[in-house]
RNA sequence: UGGGGUAUAGCCAAGCGGUAAGGCACCAGACUUUGACUCUGGCAUUCGUAGGUUCAAAUCCUGCUGCCCCAA
């Protein structure tokens, strides 16, 4: 009998994915990766996945499916290889994306590791995307529902490892997963989806980061697109491209932050119209057949997690590094962001935005 | 020191005798397994201040105060 690890957060997506893989005729075992604490912190939390509730939640899904249950420490890991490259980004005038370096490297590359120790075959989570096995190796695709599909956080994943994960959620809706738990009984049915940074409790990361680090971040002046200082801000890792809200500038129009100046520790604040570019450098590109073309490559780019993809051309000019121009110029491209390259719902590949560049 | 102008929410600003537009900012929700964006809602019982005229004043008149400009 084929056996499997599944990663139970507690939620209801990661419940119906262990009970799917039960019916599918698996031997499962369920264990929720500890990666943070925040019980302790007695915060008020609906969204965490995290907490001893969550984990009572995860612990009372495996019971009732008559499943081994472990709880896996994982918080010094999550704490290097997540909350440390979230501070150091932001430092450095990026913006990152942390659910990436979560599933890079704890739900994926840590729960294999566990899973061999267990001797399991395959792990199983609750992502919203599919695997396809092909003649030519492994295909990560788009869920089928595309308001949960979650491809673009696993654009990381190599053959290697889609060649042991199940995605059991990747056919269903959403609504057919609270469905199958309600018949279930289970107790997270109706609990609520997760959402924001895990790791930040009330959504201010810049106070996280503060902690974290040690380092109080310089006030610095806000200047605009001529170089005009038109207020002072808060201290850079406060702000990101594209964002509005927070700067307290009143120009009689909606002022946007279009550039971060780390030497100068300055924000570059214009309009709307001003966040607007073609092209950007990726950077560390995981190419998901693990050979990356070639040649130039047509494809839809997505460049945030809620991005829709647009049409884009793709060119190597490294093994890891391509320059992405789109057809159309897109609005606020992201040092620190991912770039995830689809061919239709296929996931091509994915990497990291380093710069935007000027045509 | 004369002469002129102007004072409306945190900022800009409409209003010109009939009982406070709008934009920005801000706040709260919604959306969302990243940061953002976006959307919806809220936001001056009061118009520098003290009086006066009027049924009725932010709107007219007078004093005071602040700021701006010109002349010295």
């Amino acid at each position: 009998m084929k056996t499997a690890l599944i990663a139970m957060s507690g939620g209801v997506d990661s419940s119906i994915a262990a009970y799917l893989t039960q019916q599918a005729g698996y031997s499962c075992i369920g264990c929720t990766m500890k990666l943070y604490e925040n019980a302790d912190a007695n915060i008020p939390r609906e969204n965490t996945c995290c907490s001893l509730d969550d984990i009572e939640d995860a612990r009372s899904v495996a019971f009732r499916l008559d499943m081994p249950y472990y709880v896996f420490q994982m918080t010094d890991l999550f704490r290097e290889k997540v909350i440390r490259k979230f501070c150091d980004a932001y430092c450095a005038g990026r913006t990152p994306n942390p659910c990436i370096d979560c599933n890079r490297y704890l739900k994926f590359e840590a729960l294999l590791a566990r899973a061999d120790a267990l001797h399991c075959d395959k792990i199983v989570t609750g992502h919203y995307a599919r695997i396809e096995e092909t003649d030519r190796g492994y295909l990560l695709k788009k869920a089928a529902d595309p308001a949960k599909d979650q491809s673009y956080v696993l654009y990381m994943l190599t053959q290697a490892q889609l060649a042991r994960i199940l995605f059991p959620l990747g056919g269903l809706q959403k609504q057919q997963v609270r469905a199958l738990a309600e018949a279930q009984g289970f107790v997270n049915a109706h609990k609520h989806d997760s959402q924001d940074i895990c790791f930040v409790p009330d959504g201010d990361y810049a106070r996280v980061i503060e902690t974290q680090t040690g380092i109080t971040p310089e006030p610095g002046d806000f200047v605009d697109l001529q170089g005009n200082v038109i207020g002072r801000h808060d201290g850079l890792i406060h702000y990101t491209v594209g964002q509005r809200r927070g700067l307290g500038i009143a120009i009689g129009k909606p002022a946007y932050v279009c550039g971060l100046d780390v030497p100068g520790n300055r924000v570059v604040i214009g309009e709307n119209a001003d966040l607007f570019r073609r092209a950007c450098i990726v950077t560390g590109i995981n190419w998901i057949s693990g050979e990356p073309p070639q040649e130039p490559v047509r494809c839809e780019a997505k460049i945030r997690y809620r991005h829709p993809g647009q049409p884009a051309l793709l060119e190597f000019t490294d093994s890891d590094t391509a320059r992405l121009t789109f057809d159309a110029p897109q609005r606020a491209i992201t040092a620190g962001q991912a770039a995830v390259f689809y061919d239709g719902d296929t996931v091509l590949g994915g990497g990291e935005i380093l710069r935007t560049e000027n045509e």
